[in-house]
RNA sequence: CGCGGGAUAGAGCAGCUCGGUAGCUCGUCGGGCUCAUAACCCGAAGGUCGUCGGUUCAAAUCCGGCUCCCGCAA
């Protein structure tokens, strides 16, 4: 098939690579803007982007594709079916009609269950065990097209988002050339999504950083997995902000927010506690636990957050 | 010039205000105690104090330039 790719950071670069190392022909890449990203607000290119470059595959980079040059882009390819993986904008109704084979998108989750913005993070945030990937046929609702494959798997009882991520982005790239394949072969029957069974995740920001220790050991390690690598669950230690990354579930008991443990570094919720693993200070590098404690004089009954 | 923190032993920190012997917790190594230990006791090794220059009898410390790291904001 000839196949025009659409897509954004780096979960979207896998499905991308797979596409082109394929029989397909991935004939022209679209992809967000460069935007300013960092400290230094440095410009920088999406992820898709530099992986089709260095594939040799034409790159566009419209700010919308709801205007007619977009459209005269995409007509001009004719493609057979257009594959979107987390691009970030929306596709108008003549985009979506354009291909053959229509436009199909490889989505984080299993639909109808988080549709959106965030299914990935969603699901490590709400500990679940198992989520997936699935392609499905975009209409013009979020995430509301018709089903085409599903991919299951499990999530780790202390994965995070990040690890998460890059397992469901190859996924993606392993049912997309699945999808694809068997669409061609009329094998497919796109089935329609049961509305009473779906959810919709909003975007993840930093709002939803701090820790809580009077929730649960479970909820506070689902926060701390589920916001690494980014935006990374927050706390304050001796009045300054610490990040912290990696945690583990422990059924010692305490006061909320007491520290019940040194070594290792075990803080009390409001059911169980967890230990802090790994954590970085305001103005520091990330660093694990005892070293952190090395030099900070904290004790037992201490009270975090 | 968006705001701010930082660079000192393998790790994490203190010391800088007020220049004068390099300090703490941990790790490492050696020894001891112990049925045993990640526990405890004794001892040791390990640092051109990020870099370049200035002031000074003397600079981790005061002054100026530079490099790198990081938090916030976006």
């Amino acid at each position: 098939m000839k196949i025009i790719y659409m897509g954004t950071p780096d979960f979207a670069v896998p499905a991308l690579k797979a596409l082109a190392d394929s029989n397909h022909e991935v004939c022209a890449v679209f992809t967000q803007p460069d935007k300013p990203r960092g400290r230094k607000m440095i410009m920088t290119p999406p992820d898709v982007k530099v992986c089709a470059q260095s594939l040799g595959i034409p790159v566009y980079q419209p700010d919308s594709l709801k205007n007619a040059d977009s459209f005269e882009i995409i007509k001009s390819y004719s493609p057979d079916a257009i594959v979107v993986a987390a691009y970030g904008k929306i596709l108008p109704q003549a985009v979506l009609k354009a291909p053959r084979y229509g436009c199909i998108n490889i989505h984080g989750s299993l639909l109808p269950k988080y549709r959106g913005a965030a299914p990935i993070q969603q699901s490590v945030l709400n500990g679940d065990k198992v989520t997936g990937v699935t392609t499905m046929l975009m209409d013009v609702g979020l995430d509301t097209g018709d089903i085409l494959l599903t991919r299951e798997t499990e999530i780790g009882e202390n994965e995070t988002s990040g690890e998460l991520f890059d397992r469901l982005a190859l996924l993606g790239g392993e049912l997309i050339l699945k999808t694809l394949s068997m669409l061609e072969k009329g094998e497919i029957t796109p089935k329609k999504q049961d509305e009473s069974l779906a959810t919709h995740t909003s975007k993840i920001d930093k709002t939803f950083c701090p820790i809580d220790f009077s929730k649960s050991a479970f909820e506070v390690h689902n926060k701390v997995r589920g916001l690494n690598p980014w935006p990374v669950a927050l706390t304050q230690i001796s009045g300054k902000t610490v990040k912290i990354y990696s945690t583990r579930i422990c059924d010692k008991k305490g006061k909320i927010g007491e520290i019940i443990s040194i070594k290792p570094f075990v803080v009390a919720c409001g059911e169980n506690s967890v230990e802090i693993v790994e954590l970085q200070p305001e103005g520091k590098k990330r660093m694990k636990a005892d070293a952190f404690l090395a030099g900070h004089k904290l004790k037992i009954g201490d009270i975090i957050g």
